[in-house]
DNA sequence: ATTTCATGTAACAGATGTTGATACGTGACT
DNA sequence: AGTCACGTATCAACATCTGTTACATGAAAT
């Protein structure tokens, strides 16, 4: 489950949206077939992980995948037609919150009070999250000027 | 970290909150100590576990708890006096989001970008929550009618 | 004064769950 | 054919939280 401890900084957090948006960018900059390991590396992760990260923005047919000699990952439509929501969405809707109730014990009136009130807000909050996110198109979060695609850590990319 | 499969239900939440409020709920409809064991019982965890949980209550202010006979835990001031958000931050704020980023690469214009984007909904949704919960009042939660207290699962409680 | 009760805290073990690594099968291009 | 790259299953490593136990401290009762 979660901290106990203090509050400070969960290093627990679901980086997926973060890491694959990145690559996205990237994506969109070089209009070329990149490989696996090419694209694993600029975001500090093995090959495998970055496939099994990608699937389902290829089954939801953002991105391109081929094999053999000349093969790898391509967008397979412009940033500007991919919204921040539907990245999400192709990634199986991670959770978004931290926080939540031990069990619904549906016999405890407290208890279904507290739940309705934290579930209330959560709601809300989730509703701005998927609104915001539907707002955005890829291409407004490209940088003005193109960005060199290196490995992660390694400087600029 | 987090997810990379499905994104169903986490089971991986932190319900501290969610348990302090049900145990601080009961304590206002019961003006007597109750012991870390009893209190413990009614959330489903042991006396240590319960005791770690409201020491931020207690330094807070919100509670009191006193030792040997006759002692145990009680509120320190009616629950009308008590906001959600109050409780939330004496437990040390704990983390709301389950999403973040792998790491800020300051170099990466691209990366900049999307951790911009995500931080700014985040920080949205998290003004979200703290408003809320500010307007809660712990009263509030107080189902109309009294409820017995029981062990977890052993019936309504 | 001693015994009993209950908290306060530290320390450790167990459980859970995610990421990382490896291996192997499949298809495509040379 | 041979090489390249993806697709996926499986396993190990790692991190983190919860649950447990143990023990010291302090208060009330006998």
């Amino acid at each position: 489950m979660r901290a106990q401890a203090g509050a400070e900084e969960d290093m627990n957090k679901d980086t997926r949206l973060s890491d694959v948006l990145h690559v996205l960018l990237h994506m969109g900059q070089l209009h070329e077939p990149l490989t696996s390991d090419v694209l694993a590396r600029s975001m500090g992760t093995n090959p495998a992980v970055f496939r099994r990260m990608m699937a389902g923005l290829r089954d939801a047919g953002h991105v391109t995948s081929g094999k053999g000699h000349g093969g790898g990952w391509q967008l397979a439509r412009p940033l500007s037609e991919i919204t921040l929501l539907s990245v999400y969405v192709a990634l199986g809707r991670p959770t978004l919150f931290a926080i939540g109730n031990r069990s619904d014990n549906p016999a405890c009136l407290v208890q279904k009070n507290v739940n309705a009130a934290l579930a209330d807000t959560m709601v809300q909050a989730e509703a701005l999250f998927l609104a915001r996110f539907g707002e955005v198109t890829l291409d407004t979060l490209m940088p003005d000027a193109p960005v060199p695609l290196t490995v992660h850590g390694g400087g600029p990319g």
